[in-house]
DNA sequence: CCCAGAGGCTAATGTCATTAGCCAAGGGCG
DNA sequence: CGCCCTTGGCTAATGACATTAGCCTCTGGG
């Protein structure tokens, strides 16, 4: 059978993630992901549709490699405990690598690419909820509540949108606290 | 004196923001704007230095317009009933400019042009809170928590990323309950 | 041994941004 | 009144990219 003796679409998106890691979203282009793998432009093609597509999976990866990062840390707890894990594991990936978050789809739904990643995000949410008694929407809207918590913050951050030298972390603690509570005062 | 025969550079971002509008940040490109304009691309550069700094100039409108939105919104008013006219104001704006919110610059502190129009806007967010007794750090602390809950909400809702059909008012009003609650517990 | 297809390559096209250098018009000033 | 310079527009040229077409060369399976 075909034997990877080079390149996979698999090893080009893992190069142009490296490329995003360094220059950001707007610095992904075909020249430079040629230019890292060793070929030439026009070869890329046979690996991958268009710029656009590579686009789209790489940010189908990012959502993947961040759902797995905080479904790890989330497994294995519940509650509060769990919540608390998804939202510190969450600012750790934008904060950890900043550029990257920028690629990260915010409507993976609308692509038959990153959908399976995106709803995976979601129910990773979706049962850190669970055991707090929500019932059909009102768990939609926990989770959209945490969603919209989580992505205001590491977007802000990671964009370097926080000016004042005021602990970022007792910000976040706070944000916990008050999603926390909201949950309490449901359920 | 200069007649304004003609283009001036506040005309060209005129011109730019309604491709923005149209195709979002990235469709914003000096060829298009030199056509909306009737004159060729090059005749740009004399009335702004580059594309990137055109996209500076228009983040900057951007967020100088919806912080007059919001600060006419507020105007008047106090307490909670501010801070939901503020929060409401400012998804408004959001909603109604999807494509436009995505230009908003998020450290526009970091650079000279935009730093006015993004220290007005954390103005008016802090002076939102005027009221509420909060001192010194904890007032940074709730204007970050503000900045994140409705920059969080407007970017996921601009970009079409709530898919369900629950109710996002529902949502949004939930989150602003979350909010007020946190200030009424600090105060 | 032969062939097909996988995977690279070069050449060519079209879109953009950006720079250089040219040119007309109009207002201020001698 | 007429000259000069600044303003603002233009064309030509360059260089980065994406994308397409068409060619060439292994390599592995029959």
């Amino acid at each position: 059978m075909v034997v990877k003796r080079s390149l996979t679409p698999a090893a080009v998106v893992d190069v142009a993630l490296g490329i995003v890691d360094e220059h950001g979203p707007d610095g992904l282009t075909l020249a430079a992901v040629a230019h890292a793998c060793g070929v030439a432009t026009p070869s890329l093609y046979k690996h991958v549709a268009s710029l656009g597509e590579l686009k789209t999976l790489v940010g189908a990866r990012v959502l993947e490699d961040m759902t797995d990062r905080i479904a790890t840390t989330v497994l294995g707890t519940s509650g509060d405990e769990a919540v608390t894990g998804l939202m510190r594991a969450y600012r750790a990936y934008g904060a950890t690598h900043p550029k990257r978050y920028a690629a990260l789809p915010m409507d993976p739904l609308h692509d038959p690419i990153q959908e399976a990643a995106g709803a995976k995000l979601v129910g990773v949410m979706y049962a850190t909820l669970r055991g707090y008694g929500l019932e059909g929407s009102a768990a939609v809207h926990a989770t959209r509540r945490l969603r919209v918590l989580v992505h205001g913050f590491a977007s802000i951050e990671s964009e370097g949108g926080f000016g004042l030298p005021e602990d970022l972390d007792d910000t976040y603690d706070q944000l916990i606290q008050m999603y926390l509570a909201t949950l309490r005062s449901e359920s």
